[in-house]
DNA sequence: ATATAATGATTAGGAACCTAACTATATAAG
DNA sequence: CTTATATAGTTAGGTTCCTAATCATTATAT
């Protein structure tokens, strides 16, 4: 049929550790074979997550940055500065209007200025936006959960601690060489 | 100084543990918090080793795609087909185009019509891409070294199979509803 | 042999995010 | 009080990836 511009599944895009040792070898270098394993499937799972989220949300008129604007609305009373949610969700303030450009249009969300300082405009979630959350609440949070499924409740826990710590790893990726233990002492 | 448009350093954009709670909570519904703080905390790690990696390629001249098309390449006697690339990275055909499209342009690649089959056009590494990899290898893999340096060799095997599992798992996502351990059974 | 299908690569256009520059308002300094 | 500077939001334009449509070749079916 027409599955061929479909991307394989990405089964064959899995990185293994024969691949991983070769490179190493290749340049006679001095590193843990497994080590790049670890970053480059967790590359890899993390650029798969973000494909399948972005199918996921798409299921209710939504993108992730979308969704994730509406809830942190929500979680924050209905009403927030562009400003802060920028910060809440890690992006700029130029990607947050742009969502709230799209919502707004959708009306999911309003725009309202505020009268303290001429220059903030604070954005609404509206009684349709909190109906679209309330609606997709119980299949959004079903997956998530099913998504991590395999694991049991202990696995969660240890789960949770490697990637907290391989997270702040991330900092050794874009700050001097050198010293990758930087962002937190220990 | 000008550091007022800068992404906040992500520190507040961590999900916690009362945030997936309180979600869960609004709504009555009979979710495990902790499995949504696993989603949660995984889709933003992916977010920002993404975004890093740009960031650690770019000290090249490469991003993140260019670099993966490089490297498959060496894997591979330095000779491949778009299509090929496109199943080993993981991306579609058309996105290998434009990879292709500016590493030839910067002399690192070039292509060639193959013989037996005139819609072929095989992508050959040439010296200067070779050399491109040979020189950025030894930073480049102490950065991912580095990147997993607060884990220790037994906690990277466990890592590995729970990022494995949790990965299996992205389909529920995707997929038809119930069917979350599908992928592989149990 | 010739019309039809499939296939490999490309082009065209879209979505999500970014940085840098801009507008309008607010604050501080002389 | 006027000028300089900082801040909130927006706009303009770039990057990376995508889907869908197209072009050129090859394979298949009457």
């Amino acid at each position: 049929m027409n599955n061929n511009n479909k991307v394989t599944n990405d089964i064959d895009a899995i990185p293994s550790l024969v691949q991983s040792k070769r490179q190493i070898d290749r340049y006679n270098l001095d590193i843990d074979a497994q080590a790049i394993l670890v970053a480059s499937r967790l590359m890899a799972a993390g650029a798969k997550l973000g494909h399948a989220s972005e199918i996921h949300f798409s299921r209710f008129g939504l993108s992730t940055g979308r969704y994730r604007l509406l809830a942190d609305l929500e979680d924050n009373e209905g009403e927030e500065l562009p400003s802060q949610l920028a910060e809440h969700l890690g992006v700029t303030r130029a990607t947050v209007t742009g969502l709230i450009d799209i919502l707004e249009r959708d009306g999911l969300v309003s725009r309202r200025s505020s009268s303290d300082d001429g220059r903030q405009r604070s954005v609404i979630l509206t009684e349709e936006g909190a109906k679209k959350l309330r609606e997709m609440a119980p299949e959004h949070f079903a997956r998530l959960e099913a998504m991590v499924g395999l694991l049991n409740i202990e696995e969660r826990s240890v789960f949770l601690d490697l990637l907290g710590r391989v997270t702040q790893g991330i900092s050794a990726l874009t700050g001097e060489l050198g010293s990758e233990t930087k962002g937190k002492h220990q």
